[in-house]
RNA sequence: GGGCGAUUAGCUCAGCUGGUCAGAGCGUCCGGUUUACACCCGGAAGGUCAGAGGUUCGAUCCCUCUAUCGCCCA
């Protein structure tokens, strides 16, 4: 073995051979356990919060499969319809070309073409992330399936009653060229201006008076779009106006000043200008006054012919333009700076312009008095009900206050990439016809009502987040009845980003709800947070501060980047990603790898190895204490990273382990373990094999490679015992209470503090690295175990002759260092070494320090309400915390007289 | 406007139903080739757990307020 863990030389046949041996698949046996990977969008690149993802999931997965479960992570890709047409477009206009120009058909096959591509480069980099995905069943969007679902769903909420076309007020992209959800716009504030603009209140025969009103705008290129004057009800300076007209100040039209409350009187001048075709608020209002709706700004963004003058001007320029027009009209009272909130598309960053437009919609709730089914309240019931329960557990409230605030869904999409809308109309009479539920993938080819065979499908596509919606059943096979690996539905896990609870886990809860008779999707969802740089920031590409994942791969390891991912991860929060974590978690497996190897060599290097040599004794055996204490140790952390696993408190179960294996094993046990072989006792041996084995195996699910690499060697010195044969398909430790041995603790960590205490005085004293000093262990009731450990603390301490004693008056006092630890204490004749004086000084600081404790220890159980109130079993804790600093107190009082 | 989160050692962060919980990694300082590992070993320094109140026998952990930063929704 070589002596630096090479990441490089081995991730990649690992990865072969697992799959080649069909380990990613269930099992068949055992109880399901499923993960639906998020699927990833085809625009191209996964990146490092990809990498996260799969780290999570691929360590319960590997976890579920070790124990025995039949585990399935089905993965799968998204076809991103707006992110991967705007991709594609762009791709074309290098070339000179508009979409329009080659038509549906032919951009479709481009970006086919564009999507073969990306999607292997996403397989490629899930499989060098160790993404132990059974892709035997991978999924996309567009496949075959999935689109079936799509349209068994559309046209059975169609039937319900909940999906309905309807001209309203939509977000519109003038960029994407397209409708987007209310989700899709992302609102920032920014400075603009308030335009405060006269309206000259005209008389009965529309002619303008010297009165006026005024009103304050914040997007002056509407205004010839204006269909009335808003003011307060209540708003004295105004109530004599309601019901007087003004004319609208770009052009001659008149317009009524009309009263509502949903005027704000604090608001810029108190009076509104009301242009519904153009403003979400204006729109209710004009239905409530029934007000013509003008459309002057349309879907290119380019003011209309309605618009007058300002037709073809792009609509910002225009802003520009009627400002200057209305300030040479005198109308312009004053512009003040105002910084409001504006929406921007998702995709393009484009300002979200709401136009009215025909677009189909996904009924949310029940329309009033009907007996439609409730989408939303469904959604709510199952996270109510615990049905569905997330973590951690504080988004369920974010999930509820958005669902009990949902509005309809806008589910089409200007756009040709995508499932497309499965609706056809009647050239002859209008009528809408949608593809029957016996076989929906069937198009109509004959009007339902008039049967002409005049009928044209809709042009647009669906929202993606409606095909993700489907994700958890359609990925199974869902619609197609009896499919078999609906039994793995409901699944267990849903792992993703809190970023898109709204999107995608809300929807996917409604649709599944709704498709799988009230059988919930998933039982648990999981939200990590973001993954930022390493200055904290928001990782992007246009800022440059992106991790790609397979330069850290490269770099350090994928075992490396994905214990640096999961070490740093807790439920919900953000975390960074720096060099530094990557360097830990190449460190760390670089010391399992060392480890390992020693072990390992250990075993190789014993020449008549018998059949039984190797096994590890049973518990309750009569062995050595260190021995005894790391077959505890290792159960009492099976147990622990059992449980935390078990909360998906993912990042301290890996620490606990890289601690122990670390801290306790390799720099304790192995350290001991050695003066034992060394001396031609092999009985270490089976402990050590056992232990390397199971921390491997709990080890495994977050760092796949490092530790099957290291198993397979084990392995053929030792083979597993359950003929396992790969570590991925081994069996997860549970933890074996019978071999929790507290007494072993608790002796081996005096043993410890031995060592410590006179490593400790020679670090203090300067002596010199190499030598031997001789020393005195003053070990009371643990006597018997120094002496019995004598061998191994001389090495570890590097002293010798080392003398065990009982009492303190059985070790020199003449010229010594001691150090008065809980357990005991050390001392060290160091003679000409030892300057008495300074000694007096550090006893002294160590003594008033020791006076603290026991003081403040005093004052607490001497405390009425404390003995009273407190638990019996804390006030034992503290008595004997108290009985510990007290001998160590009355121990460091001696040793200062002594000195003396 | 509503909601949520964060504020713990120089840096990045753990601390999951209040009682050795004041921790880790990195960094810093001192000393080391003790034949697994310098991607290492041994030792050490370093925080009144943002601030102010409150509940409690006891609070980093619960409650209230304040400050700063961030996010989500409207």
């Amino acid at each position: 073995m070589a002596t630096a863990y090479e990441p490089a030389s081995v991730e990649e046949a690992l990865y072969t051979w697992w799959e080649a041996n069909g380990y990613f698949q269930p099992s068949g046996s055992g109880k399901p356990f499923t993960i639906i990977m998020p699927p990833p969008n085809v625009t191209g690149e996964l990146h490092v919060g990809h990498a996260l993802t799969v780290s999570v999931e691929d360590l319960l997965i590997r976890w579920h499969r070790m124990l025995g479960d039949d585990t399935l992570w089905l993965p799968g890709v998204d076809h991103a319809a707006i992110a991967v047409q705007n991709v594609v477009e762009r791709e074309l206009r290098r070339e000179g070309i508009e979409r329009r120009e080659i038509g549906r058909e032919e951009f479709l096959n481009r970006v086919w073409q564009w999507v073969e591509r990306t999607r292997s480069a996403i397989s490629r980099q899930h499989r060098r992330l160790g993404a132990s995905a059974d892709w035997s069943r991978e999924r996309f969007t567009m496949d075959d399936v999935p689109q079936q679902a799509v349209r068994q769903t559309f046209v059975r909420l169609h039937q319900d009653g909940l999906i309905y076309r309807g001209v309203r007020l939509v977000n519109w992209c003038v960029d994407c060229g397209t409708a987007i959800s209310d989700l899709e716009v992302e609102h920032e504030d920014e400075a603009g201006s308030f335009w405060y603009v006269r309206y000259p209140v005209v008389d009965d025969r529309d002619q303008p008076t010297s009165e006026y009103i005024v009103i304050a705008t914040t997007r002056p290129e509407t205004i010839p779009a204006d269909a009335a004057v808003a003011v307060h009800p209540e708003d004295p300076r105004y109530s004599a106006l309601i019901g007087k007209r003004v004319q609208v100040p770009s052009s001659d039209r008149v317009i009524p000043i009309i009263a509502d409350t949903a005027v704000s009187i604090e608001g810029g001048s108190g009076a509104l200008k009301v242009t519904p075709g153009h403003d979400p608020v204006d729109f209710e209002i004009g239905q409530r006054h029934s007000l013509p709706i003008h459309t002057v700004i349309g879907f290119d963004g380019k003011m209309t012919a309605d618009a007058g003058v300002y037709e073809g001007l792009e609509r910002f320029e225009a802003r520009t333009k009627i400002v200057a027009d209305i300030e040479a009209r005198g109308l312009l009272e004053k512009v003040d700076p105002y910084t409001h909130s504006i929406g921007h598309c998702q995709r393009s960053g484009t300002i979200v312009e709401p136009l009215l437009s025909e677009q189909w919609f996904v009924r949310v709730r029940p329309e009033a008095g009907s007996n439609q089914y409730d989408l939303a309240g469904a959604a709510i019931a199952a996270v109510e009900d615990g049905r569905i329960r997330f973590m951690p557990e504080r988004f369920e409230r974010t999930y509820m206050h958005w669902m009990e605030n949902i509005r309809d869904w806008t589910i089409s999409r200007q756009i040709w990439w995508g499932h497309r809308i499965p609706v056809w109309y009647c050239d002859d009479c209008g009528a809408t016809t949608l593809p029957s539920l016996d076989d929906v993938m069937v198009d109509p080819t004959a009007c339902s009502a008039c049967a002409s065979s005049n009928v044209r499908q809709d042009e647009d596509t669906l929202d993606t987040w409606f095909s993700s919606g489907l994700w958890p059943h359609s990925t199974l096979g869902w619609p197609n009845a009896g499919a078999p690996d609906l039994k793995y539905y409901p699944t267990n896990v849903m792992e993703t980003g809190y970023d898109i609870i709204f999107f995608w886990v809300a929807r996917m809860i409604m649709l599944s709800l709704y498709n799988m008779n009230g059988v919930v999707p998933f039982e648990t969802v999981y939200l990590h947070g973001l993954v930022r740089a390493p200055d904290g920031q928001k990782m992007s590409k246009s800022k440059g501060n992106t991790v790609d994942p397979l330069q850290s791969i490269a770099m350090y390891g994928t075992d490396a980047l994905r214990y640096a991912l999961i070490s740093s991860t807790s439920p919900g929060n953000d975390q960074r990603i720096t060099d530094q974590r990557l360097e830990a978690g190449r460190n760390f497996a670089n010391k399992l790898w060392n480890a390992s190897r020693f072990v390992i060599s250990m075993v190789q290097g014993i020449e008549d190895l018998a059949d039984d040599d190797l096994d590890v004794p049973a518990a309750g055996a009569d062995i050595p204490l260190e021995d005894r204490w790391i077959l505890s140790r290792t159960e009492h952390v099976a147990a622990s990273v059992g449980d935390l696993l078990e909360k998906f408190e993912l990042g301290e179960a890996v620490r606990q382990l890289r601690d122990f294996f670390w801290e306790e094993f390799a720099d304790w046990y192995i350290e001991a373990a050695k003066v034992r072989v060394r001396e031609g006792d092999r009985t270490p041996l089976p402990v050590l094999v056992h232990v390397l084995d199971r921390t491997l195996r709990m080890l495994h699910p977050s760092m796949p490679y490092v530790t099957e690499e290291i198993w397979q060697r084990l392995v053929s010195v030792r083979p597993d015992p359950a003929g396992a044969p790969a570590l991925i398909v081994a069996a997860y430790p549970i933890a074996e209470e019978a071999r929790f041995d507290d007494a072993a603790e608790r002796e081996f960590a005096a043993l410890q503090d031995f060592v410590r205490g006179i490593r400790n005085v020679r670090a203090e004293k300067r002596v010199e690295a190499a030598k031997w000093v001789e020393s005195y262990i003053v070990a009371g009731e643990v006597a018997p175990a120094a002496q019995a450990w004598a061998g191994a603390i001389e090495q570890l301490a590097r002293t010798r002759p080392l003398h065990v004693v009982v009492t303190a008056d059985e070790a020199p006092s003449e010229g010594v260092v001691t150090a008065v630890l809980p357990v005991g204490r050390v001392v060290l004749p160091l003679g000409g070494m030892v300057d008495a004086a300074a000694e007096r000084v550090r006893l002294g600081k160590q003594i008033s320090e020791a006076e603290g404790v026991v003081s403040s220890l005093e004052a607490k159980l001497g405390d009425a309400n404390f003995a009273s109130r407190a638990p019996a079993a804390i006030v034992a804790k503290e008595q004997e915390r108290l009985d510990t600093a007290r001998g160590r107190l009355e121990g460091l009082r001696e040793s200062l007289a002594e000195l003396a």
